[in-house]
Order: structure tokens, then sequence, then C-alpha cells
DNA sequence: CACGGGATTGGAAACGTTTCCAATCTCGAT
DNA sequence: ATCGAGATTGGAAACGTTTCCAATCCCGTG
């Protein structure tokens, strides 16, 4: 084959120049008799511009990169989808990279050179002085999903953990509970951070004392991870002591569900449990969970929209953005009335 | 700013011309002695060559696209984490699309012009003649992941579903169930119909009696839609009538376990339950699931690897490659013995 | 009929690389 | 000292597009 036909061949075959044929198939500044001319015959000749060098001219790629700690993981799966779906819609591409540790994320962050991308997407766990200097660095546009200092000059979407675990806790007092545990994820991630912090004011909001051995930390958002620091929460606060439990994760309250029923302490009945981000997990889970939604597409979306606003020159490239938590109610908290 | 550095800033600073620069970065004949002085430069000035313009001149990118059919589905989320996983190791970039009906696969195929991406991976559930052709139009190497017919162009790595209900119904029969129902998904899909297949061949093979009651298919391979169709098959084939299950997907298998807990059929003491995909959740589901590991995550890798390696040059474009199933045994089809 | 202004067109530069080709240089062998 | 082969270098083309600028055309007005 002769290769795919390039704009030089259009124009030839339309007997015009070749600047004259990029006007036509623009539709800027030609006259309506060539410009249709022009565009007939690219039709026929299957004529599709060549991308990278309208990049290389324009010094715009259409690409849009996201780097996410986990594409496995399914809320991040979920972010993914939707940050997808919003970009397709404006007929962008998504690259998407994996890193976890800081040095792998600002490592990501300087690999992807202002000529590939637009854009920037970033979803960092662990938001350290090496990873807020990269994105310091980063010479696209860049929105960030998760936490960041107030100064940052990058564009923010976040959950509001805070709320969302005393969302959470309301719920569980509302419906009689009194000593309520909490497992979190590792304390020095944001989202660890925030929801601890959410859970102590939420605990002191209502008025019952602060009872450190309540909480237990998770080395990782995980069930794996999980399971022992549930096991470690029942062991130390004895098992009758604790009539509910709240989870930094779907997985981890998944993880508390087994634990629980490992003991034979019944959930609902002999102890509550809400789980976060309502994955689809909540909703299979048997008892299903009640979960509180932190809005992970809705964060994907927005992060999308956001940075495509910035893109177009119609947002503020700092603008910070807080989506509100939701709590979804199902078994995992309602007292029985058999089916 | 003055914009990144070109390789022409690079070539005046170091008293050379921009050919010879060019072939400094590339360690290709140049001297040493210039080569050293160029890089040290180059470093300096923090000149980063523009993948935009090498691409324009080269002709290769250094993206690989991937089209799967729903990113946020657990298995293709873990599918496209391997095989981001397998291209970063090459340092090339992978971009993702997501497309489920034929028409825009097919358009999502043709939208990756031969001049953004070096090569394509596809995951086609539906792979209908609409698909089939605009996979022949594809101008670069391509490997598809899921069945192709023998006389394909493109590469493929398929998972072995026949033989992966096979593995499920062979343990099923050992552990002694005689009447094994089946849910399967959308029949019109390739692994819906491999499936099924695999199932009546399996039944057969055992001397069983091909008993159409026992077989009912969801409208797609999903939790919600599972449901109602394994309530049919209870229904229908009387609750007592069935020893055993086959899931074609682990949230099948998952809606079976709900569906049996409702009515009150313990599993695995009136009813074996077997999924497939060993996706986490068989680990995590009460009780977990006996699941029938089909491989996502090294189709993934193996997918990438087969184009890396076309596109190297070391492997023919349209070699099939099969990937064994693997049957984990857990709680769903073992008697108990309390722990 | 001449003129001027707007619409339309074509030539050529530019984007930043890689690579072909020819020119120059180095250095050992005669 | 001369030659020549091989190493090294620079000029320039090429990749395919967009866009600047100047040239041309058309058409209505004076």
């Amino acid at each position: 084959m002769a290769g795919t036909p390039t704009i030089a061949a259009v124009a030839r075959h339309a007997g015009v120049s070749v600047a004259t044929a990029s006007r036509a198939l623009h539709g800027q500044g030609a006259s309506p008799a060539t410009a249709d001319r022009v565009r007939l015959v690219a039709q026929e000749l299957g004529y599709r511009p060549n991308a990278v060098a309208r990049a290389l001219q324009s010094g715009r790629t259409g690409q849009i990169a996201m780097i996410v700690p986990d594409a496995a993981n399914p809320v991040y799966a979920r972010m993914t989808s939707a940050v997808q779906h919003e970009l397709a819609a404006d007929d962008r591409q998504l690259l998407v990279a994996q890193a976890q540790e800081a040095s792998a994320v600002a490592a990501a962050i300087q690999r992807f050179g202002p000529q590939l991308i637009d854009g920037l997407i970033v979803v960092p766990l662990r938001p350290g002085p090496q990873v807020l200097d990269a994105l310091d660095r980063a010479s696209v546009p860049t929105v960030v999903i998760g936490s960041l200092p107030e100064s940052a000059r990058q564009g923010v979407v976040r959950a509001d953990s805070r709320a969302g675990v005393r969302l959470a806790i309301d719920h569980l007092l509302e419906r009689g509970a009194h000593r309520i545990g909490f497992v979190n994820g590792p304390v020095d991630t944001t989202p660890g951070r925030l929801r601890l912090e959410g859970y102590r004011e939420a605990i002191a909001g209502a008025g019952l004392e602060h009872d450190p051995s309540l909480e237990v930390a998770a080395d990782d958002f995980t069930y794996a991870a999980a399971m022992p620091a549930v096991r470690a929460l029942l062991d130390r606060a004895g098992a009758t002591a604790i009539d509910a439990i709240v989870a930094a994760n779907d997985l981890i309250a998944v993880a508390a569900l087994r634990a629980l029923a490992d003991r034979g302490i019944d959930v609902p009945g002999d102890c509550l449990v809400v789980g976060m981000d309502d994955t689809e997990l909540a909703q299979i889970a048997i008892p299903s969970l009640t979960s509180v939604d932190l809005g992970a597409a809705a964060r994907g979306t927005l992060a999308a929209a956001q940075l495509l606003a910035v893109l177009r020159g119609d947002a503020e490239a700092t603008e910070h953005t807080t989506v509100e938590p939701a709590l979804v109610v199902r078994e995992s908290t309602t007292r029985r009335e058999r089916r």
C-alpha cells in the first residue's frame, strides 16, 4: 500500500495548494466551492489528518495523562473509567500510568514531557514534598484528585472524607451504637489521615470520650491487610465491647464482616458495620453493606471536566472543588425484618 | 520562560551541529569526547527530546492503545493494569478507551489513526463482522484478547473458557454433585458461548444427561443482571433439585450465593458454588468462593508482551496463545469443618 | 474604465527531530 | 611524504501539518 494519503495528495487531486486544502478541511477562509471539492476528494481518498504532525505544529496533542496508585483497585478503576468517558466526549485520549511510591509518582509526572500531553490528572496517595515538587514542575495544567495545601497551584478535586466519616458515625449513633470502632488504612496517606480526623471529630462531637483502643490501622487499604487489623481490634476491645465498626474502605469493611462472622458475632444484630466508597462490593456483600459514597466516579468526571475547562481557558487552573459524601444505607446497619 | 530547550539549543551551546548533537544523544556514531560534552550540556540545559517531533520523524510514537468493554469492571481493570505494567517496562505509554457495542468498538479502532499509536490491544465482547472488519482495517499490529477465527490476521491471546468450565464441573462431580446448574452471561458474547459449550461438553463427558432446565443466562455479566436469572433457575428446577451451581463469572456466583442464602439453602452444605475469573471478590465472599482463574492478568501481560515482540520484529503478528485455567478451591465447595 | 477593498489563493516558513549524503579529519601503512 | 580507509562532522532534506504573508482575483463604486 502507498501509505495513508497526506494532505498534499488531497491538494494535488483537488487541484489546489496544500494551504488551501488545509483551510478547506478546517472550514476557515476557503471559498465554499473549493471547500466542498476538497472535502469530497479527502473523503474519496480516505484522508485522515496525521495527529502527530498536527500536534507538532500546534503544540497540542489532545492527550491527557492520568496517574493512579493502582488501576486494578475498584475505586481507581471507576475513576479512570469516568475520566476516560468525560475525555472521549471532547475527543481526547487518556493515557494511564500507575505509580504508588512517591518517587515513582514524581518520576511519572516528569516522564510526561510537556509535548506529549496537554494536561495531567494525578491521584497521589501520599502527596509528600517530592510529589508536590514534581507537581509544581509539571509544565501542563494539572488537576489533583486528593488533598493539597490551600496554596497549591494545581486544580484540586477532593472527597470530603471527614464529613463522610461523620455521616457514618451519626448514622450509627442514631441506630443506637455507643462503642464505635474504627478500622483505618495507613495513616500516612491523605485518606487515612483525614478519615482518622473525621472519626475523632465525630466521636468528640457526639460527646463520647476518645478511646484509643477503638482505633486501629491496616497497612494498606486492602482486604488482606485489613484482616489482622480487624482481629486485633476485636481482641483488644473485647468482642462484646464494640457495637459498631466504621471502616475506611469497603474492602476493610468486608474484612470486618468476615472477622465478625468468624467469631459468631451477628451483623447487624450484635454489631453494625459501615464501609466507605460505596463500591459494587457493598451491594454484593452478605449482609449488604451500608457505605459512604465518596463519589469516586464523580471526582473523576469533575477532575476531567475541570481540566478541560482550564485547557479551553474557561476556568482558573487552581480551582478547588469538593465532592459531598452521601450515605447509602443497607443491611449491615438495618435491624432485621425477615423478608 | 523561554520554553523547553530544543536540540538546536543544545547543539549551539555545545558548539556542534544539530546532526551531531542528535547522534551524541543517541550514542550512535559520535566521537566519545563530543558525545560526553553534548550530554553534559543537555543535562545542564534540562533538555528533553520532543516526543512528538521524534514520532513525526520516526513514524513511531511509543504508544499502545487498548480498547476494553468497561474499564471499571474488575476483570478488565486487572487486565489493563497488567498491560500498563508490561508496557511501562518497555518505556511505552498506554492509551485506554472503552467501547462495548460493536459499532463503538469499530469506531474506536478506526479512531486511532496509524500515526498516533504503534500497536493496539482489543478486548471485544462480541467480535461480530463489523468488529472483525475494523480489526482487519487497523493499520498497526493488533493483539486481540478473546477468541477470533483461526484464520485471523491478528494476534490472539485467549482464555480457555471451555477447559475452565470443565475444571469446575469435574471438581463438583468429585465432591459428589449430581445436578449441576449453570448460570451463564449473554450467549451472544464469546465468553458466554464458549462457557455454555464447555458446560455441555463436561456434562456429557461425565455421562450425565443434558437437562436444559439447568441452564440459564443473564443479560449481562453483572451482579444485578444475574440475580433474576439465578432466581429463575432455582424456581424452575425446584430448589432441592440442584446440588451445585457453576457461574460464568464471580459476580454471577456471588449473586447465586445471595439468592441461595435468601432461600435458606446452605452453601456449601446443601449446594456447592463455583465462580469464574478468580477476582478478589472470590476471596472476599462469605463463604469464600471456589473459582476458576482464567488468567485475566496473565492474558494482559501476555498480550502486551506479544505485541511488543511483534513491534520488535521478534514474533509473528498472528500468533495465537492460550492461557490455561486453574481451579482455586475455597469454602463454597468445601464441606465444613468448623475452624 | 480605473480603482480599491475584501475574499480567496499559493508559496514558504515553522514546529523539533532523525538521517542521508557529502565533506572533512585522523592516522596508520606504504 | 602520500595515500586511503575509516571515523567524525555538518548541511540539508524529510516527516505532515498549520499559518504567515504576499499575490491574485472578483466585484462594486466612483
